[in-house]
DNA sequence: TTCTTTTATCGTAATATTGCAATATAATAA
DNA sequence: TTATTATATTGCAATATTACGATAAAAGAA
C-alpha cells in the first residue's frame, strides 16, 4: 500500500494532480514567486532569500524543472532559472478549467 | 526532518500550497469531478464509481471537507456531499491569482 | 429489540516527501 | 595546474501520505 493507483484514473485527473503537487509545497510556491517577481533568477539567490539549505532548494528546483514549469540556463558557474512560459500557460489553462465550474445542483445538499 | 518549515513562509504561500495539496491526488480530483458532474453526491456512489476501498474514499472526503472545499449533509444512513461554493470560489481566486502572471523578464534566460 | 445499510475511524504496512550534511561535479580564476 | 565558486547528487533520518481490512457508530427496517 501507500502507492497511488494512477491506472484507475483518467489522464486528465492524473495530470491535474501532478500539476497541483508541484504547487503543493510552500517552498516551491516561494521559489516560483521569487522567479516571477525578481529580474534575476539565480539559484544561489533563492537559497539566500528562502531559509532552506542549498540541497533542499536544489531538490525543489529539480521537481519544478521535471514537471516543466521552469527551465534553467547555465551562466558560468551559476544557473539562471526562469518560468517556462508555454508550459506555465498550459498548466494555468488545465487548472483553471478544472476550477471553473458553474453550479448546476442548486437542489443538492 | 521530513517536516515542512511552514513558519519561514508567508501565509499566502502556505495557503496556496495547502489548497494545491487538496488537488494533488487523482482520487480527490475524481471525487470533486463526480460531485460536480452528477446530480447525486452520495459517498457510496463515489466508492462504486472510483475503484478504491470505502475507507480510502472516506479518508479523501475528510481531507476535502477539512480544507473546506466540500460539505456533507446526512440523509438517513447516507451522506450527501457537495461543493462548498463560497470556499470553492475563494480557492479558485487564490490559485488563479497565483497562476496569472504577466511576463516581465523577456531578457532573462 | 435485532438486523441491515451506510459512513467514519482505527490500526497498520507500504510508499513518498522533506530536509540537510557530505560529497561530487562543472565552470571559472589564480 | 590548483583553488574557488556554484549547483547537483547521494545517503539518510524524520515525517507524511496512501491504501485497506477490521471495526465502530448511526440511522432506518424488520
Amino acid at each position: 500500500m501507500g502507492l497511488t493507483k494512477s491506472e484507475i484514473f483518467t489522464n486528465e485527473q492524473n495530470q491535474i494532480a501532478s500539476l497541483a503537487k508541484a504547487f503543493a509545497h510552500p517552498a516551491r510556491v516561494a521559489i516560483l514567486q521569487h522567479i516571477i517577481n525578481s529580474n534575476t533568477c539565480i539559484c544561489g539567490d533563492l537559497v539566500d532569500e528562502i531559509g532552506l539549505a542549498q540541497a533542499t532548494i536544489s531538490q525543489h528546483l529539480r521537481e519544478l524543472k521535471n514537471i516543466g514549469l521552469i527551465k534553467g540556463n547555465i551562466e558560468g558557474t551559476s544557473v539562471c532559472y526562469c518560468i517556462d512560459e508555454n508550459n506555465w500557460t498550459e498548466a494555468k489553462h488545465i487548472i483553471s478549467q478544472f476550477l471553473d465550474y458553474e453550479s448546476k445542483n442548486t437542489n443538492c445538499c
